[in-house]
DNA sequence: CACGGATCCTGATGGC
DNA sequence: TGCCATCAGGATCCGT
């Protein structure tokens, strides 16, 4: 579900809540992909000093350690102070001394992980292939450039790949391909200059945009005080397929890369 | 090394 | 109403 926007507009909803909490109890549900990496019982005691992001994780520092929380195809996160009950697809509550921090995950795609600190093998295993943030300042455009060039493989999935930039899923793909005016099929390689610049702004704007809307909420998104995201309103190819694309009247086509389905429209963007 | 496909899991939806 | 196939916001692993 949550790509960049949604993780973030999730971190946002929390994040000064939960600052400065301490961890009074845990509890699992059924397993998600991977294994927490440490005895559930070992977080009690520790404080959550602040949660970033990386990517599509969140990343709670502790004043001992790095919790990683992923939200894979169908998480969400809630947090309060009087939570209901926990219902089948709950499978990660930190009960702390100023909230509930509760993952809400159906599909199980998603994951809860402890690494002593950021440098550790666990926590690099997940993080250290990641590419850029592509809404800090470090996104750039010589790196993008240089980071697509030895790509042979469509532009749409080499966005998705997160190695090169990160937080770009199958939704802002797609938009920011639109936006850029870049056929999603192109070979990543074979962009000009001028387009990879006129991509590298698109996938600011469009993420920016959708973290300003909340997100996306395709299903069932929220963030964790339980608002939907509206972006998906506002989406141009995304969803599409067989509408009229809004600048030109062109029907949208859905083509699958990847078993992935994408949305283009065929006269605004060029191979 | 980089690519494409299979894979993890559950729920919603649509065709027959 | 039931049954089956297909599709969903992700990312890793494996064979080539």
């Amino acid at each position: 579900m949550p790509e960049l926007p949604e993780v973030e507009v999730t971190r946002l909803s929390f994040v000064d809540r939960i600052s400065g909490a301490k961890i009074e109890s845990v509890r699992m549900g059924k397993p998600l992909r991977w294994p927490l990496g440490c005895l559930p019982q070992e977080l009690v005691g520790h404080s959550v000093v602040s949660v970033r992001r990386r990517g599509k994780y969140l990343l709670l520092d502790l004043d001992q350690g790095l919790l990683m929380v992923h939200l894979g195809m169908s998480g969400s996160v809630t947090f309060g102070r009087h939570l209901p009950p926990a219902g089948v697809h709950d499978h990660f509550d930190l009960c702390t001394s100023q909230g509930t921090l509760r993952l809400h995950d159906p599909r199980r795609f998603g994951a809860v992980v402890f690494a002593p600190g950021e440098q550790d093998a666990r926590a690099q295993k997940l993080l250290g292939k990641l590419g850029m943030e592509p809404l800090d300042d470090g996104f750039d455009l010589a790196l993008f450039q240089k980071g697509l060039t030895r790509r042979k493989a469509a532009i749409k999935q080499v966005l998705l790949a997160g190695d090169v930039v990160v937080g770009v899923g199958n939704i802002y793909a797609s938009e920011a391909l639109f936006l850029a005016g870049i056929r999603p099929t192109t070979q990543a390689a074979k962009l000009s200059r001028p387009r990879v610049a006129r991509l590298q702004k698109a996938i600011r704007e469009v993420l920016a945009l959708a973290v300003a809307r909340g997100g996306s909420t395709l299903k069932d998104f929220s963030n964790a005080n339980g608002d939907a995201g509206h972006f998906q309103l506002e989406a141009m190819v995304y969803g599409r397929a067989g509408q009229a694309c809004k600048v030109c009247g062109t029907p949208i086509r859905m083509i699958r890369q990847g078993q992935r389905s994408t949305f283009f429209c065929s006269t605004c963007q060029k191979p």
